[in-house]
DNA sequence: CCTCATTCCTGCGGGC
DNA sequence: TGCCCGCAGGAATGAG
């Protein structure tokens, strides 16, 4: 699934094949695709035939297009969505949702999504940072990221530490994936109430989520080629170096547990039982 | 304001 | 062989 690593390593991708590039004509062809856009899909096509890309920018998980009127494309990968490069004329993929054609006859940009959790929408006046989404936390990528202010934030929560991980507004690009990988890092149960933790232990989570993400961004860095934007995260080249993710009953590589899977918010979370001891009193789920 | 459950969607794979 | 069901899960939404 597209987590900040994953949209950062198709972020890249475009922008190296559609900054400053004119758009000629925009297709929809699944109206869920663009259901964000309030205006309509008649709307979506017309603001943005004539319209020059002129950068693509990332907060957490969402993308935003900055255009030449001031507005921005923002777009959101949802579990499943794609945003590829392809030659005009390639066959349409099953689940193509939205086209834009260039005006220079170039690669098509495709929205392709087979669960339509996905979307894109025009923000008006939203090429500096989109209104829709001035709700989202900076990511730990960001240079104006405060440590101190997440820190502070996080144990201000009276909630347990994973929901807060995955809580965009508190801190955003973590979903699960990466929420279960920094927690296993910092050996913590995603349980723990988050008031509870130390100033300390929040900063080294924190250190955590930030090394992993980083690390998988390296990784997904390597994988695209030139007019495949690679957001495919499940076959992720990041698989291999994730220690429990999808690997219950595989031994925890610090010390040789079985790692265990629990159901969490209707999914999954995986954890080491030896590393990652549920806290005392802990509500089961 | 804060926290949390619910809902959207479709392909895949396991069980019978 | 084929059907059913659970599962994957980000984030908007509304309830409390």
């Amino acid at each position: 699934m597209p987590e900040l690593p994953e949209v950062e390593t198709v972020r890249r991708g475009l922008a190296q094949w559609v900054i400053g590039r004119t758009v000629d004509t925009v297709e929809v062809r699944h109206p869920r695709a663009v259901r964000r856009h309030t205006a309509g899909g008649g709307h979506f096509t017309d603001v943005l035939a004539g319209r020059t890309i002129l950068d693509v920018r990332r907060r957490g998980k969402y993308l935003w297009l900055p255009l030449d009127s001031g507005d921005a494309v923002i777009g959101h990968l949802g579990m499943s969505g794609q945003l590829l490069l392809q030659p005009a004329g390639t066959p349409d993929e099953t689940h193509l949702r939205v086209r834009f054609r260039f005006t220079d006859g170039g690669p098509e940009l495709r929205f392709v999504d087979q669960r339509t959790f996905g979307g894109l929408s025009v923000s008006e006046g939203g090429a500096d940072l989109p209104a829709e989404i001035a709700h989202i936390a900076r990511d730990p990528m960001d240079p104006d990221f405060s440590d101190q202010g997440f820190v502070a934030a996080l144990r201000r929560r009276r909630t347990e530490v994973k929901r807060a991980l995955l809580d965009q507004s508190l801190i955003s690009g973590v979903g699960n994936i990466y929420a279960d990988e920094a927690l296993w890092r910092a050996k913590l149960h995603g349980a723990r109430p988050t008031d509870a933790l130390t100033g300390p232990a929040a900063a080294r989570l924190l250190g955590h989520v930030r090394d992993v993400l980083g690390e998988a961004i390296t990784e997904g860095g390597t994988s695209f080629d030139a007019l495949y934007v690679n957001v495919n995260g499940e076959s992720g080249y990041f698989d291999r170096a994730l220690n429990v993710y999808g690997r219950e009953g595989q031994p925890c590589r610090r010390c040789g547990a079985p790692i265990r899977r629990e159901a969490f918010m209707n999914r999954s979370s995986y954890s080491c039982p030896r590393c990652q001891p549920r806290p005392r009193g802990a509500l089961r789920g």
